[in-house]
DNA sequence: GCCATTTTGTGATCTTTATCACAGGTACAA
DNA sequence: TTGTACCTGTGATAAAGATCACAAAATGGC
């Protein structure tokens, strides 16, 4: 029995009610899966039709824009990946996601769960949390690029977000920063 | 008899499903409500209790920071505007919404919403498809400072929002697209 | 360990954008 | 109409960051 699912209903009750029944009743809408590295969870241009619970390792999505790429958003253990715009609206997705390394996931499958909705309250009041939270996530980062400049906005990411300077290359740091990867490296070599 | 429910009932139909027990139960949830020019409809520090569908005129959610103010986005009719991130964590704000022009609005009780949610499944669902509605355009707005440069973030806006050109003067505009005024009347003037 | 490949650091130069300064415009009130 | 306040345009200069070029360091197979 995979231990995965687990780790989220851990985590779901970390943020709303569970009881037992929704638990059961989540089990019919969650899957778990694994990607190597390299693998995308969502391509440019699909549909997104999931939300992925990352158990371990960590993604990042990623836009392709003339020739290059460049980092959105990184997501690691106990995030939740997706493209809710893709998801809700059943439009192509604008990025992709991808594993930056072997990665383990709940996938949660999108038309399932809008059927669980149905069924259970405490699943739709986790699908709402959800949804704040990811958006709260996004708030807190549009501001960014207007209010801080490229140092500064290094700092922040020292501050709330060390796991990804921890985990992240210096050249994927720089391309989610907005930065080229010499001013970040410049940056860093001061202070 | 007021007539801007209406225009929310209408706008929720268009979105989703609204049945009239539905359009009952909502009533107890909303109430009609107008600003002057400058007024605040949240203040920086504030905890967000409402979200707002507005009628007629527009406003902003402003940021301040060290001296200057940036705007961080426009809200015109039909839009919602409120801080999701301080709503449904109950912290503080870290900006203002502030009426641009004599504003009406629909005021949306965060905890009545809650309340209702509990009573009606359409209700929930409209709850969810706003949150869905509201990460959406972030979503989309929050690539465009990694993505384009100054003159296409204005070309975008262009296309994209003319409402907000057309109605918003040249300094205010600077602000929001993260670029100096002076910057902005230069990419105005060349083509 | 050793080589090939990728990643990072650093200087020189160029481009974009900010900042400063000031001059026209426009709107609105007395 | 005549201010007064605010908004916009434009030049000159400064600063931030991009780009180019290459060297040093780290990483990953074998």
């Amino acid at each position: 029995m995979h231990q995965d699912p687990e780790q989220l209903f851990t985590y779901i009750r970390s943020i709303s009610e569970l009881s037992e029944e929704s638990v059961e009743a989540l089990g019919g809408v969650i899957s778990p899966v694994e990607f190597r590295k390299g693998d995308y969870l969502l391509k440019e241009g699909e549909i997104c039709a999931a939300i992925f619970f990352i158990t371990k390792g960590y993604c990042r999505s990623v836009q392709y824009s003339d020739g290059s790429e460049i980092n959105m958003d990184f997501y690691f253990e106990n995030d939740f990946a997706s493209n809710i715009r893709s998801l809700s609206q059943r439009t192509a997705s604008g990025y992709a996601i991808q594993a930056c390394e072997a990665l383990r996931a709940i996938r949660i499958d999108r038309d399932k769960l809008l059927e669980a909705y149905k069924r259970s309250p405490q699943i739709e009041a986790f699908g709402r949390k959800l949804l704040e939270m990811m958006m709260a996530r996004q708030e807190e980062h549009a501001g960014l690029f207007k209010l801080l400049d490229a140092a500064e906005r290094y700092r922040w990411l020292q501050q709330h977000q060390p796991e990804m300077i921890r985990r992240e290359p210096l050249t994927q740091l720089a391309s989610y920063l907005g930065v080229s990867r010499e001013t970040l490296s410049r940056i860093r070599a001061k202070k």
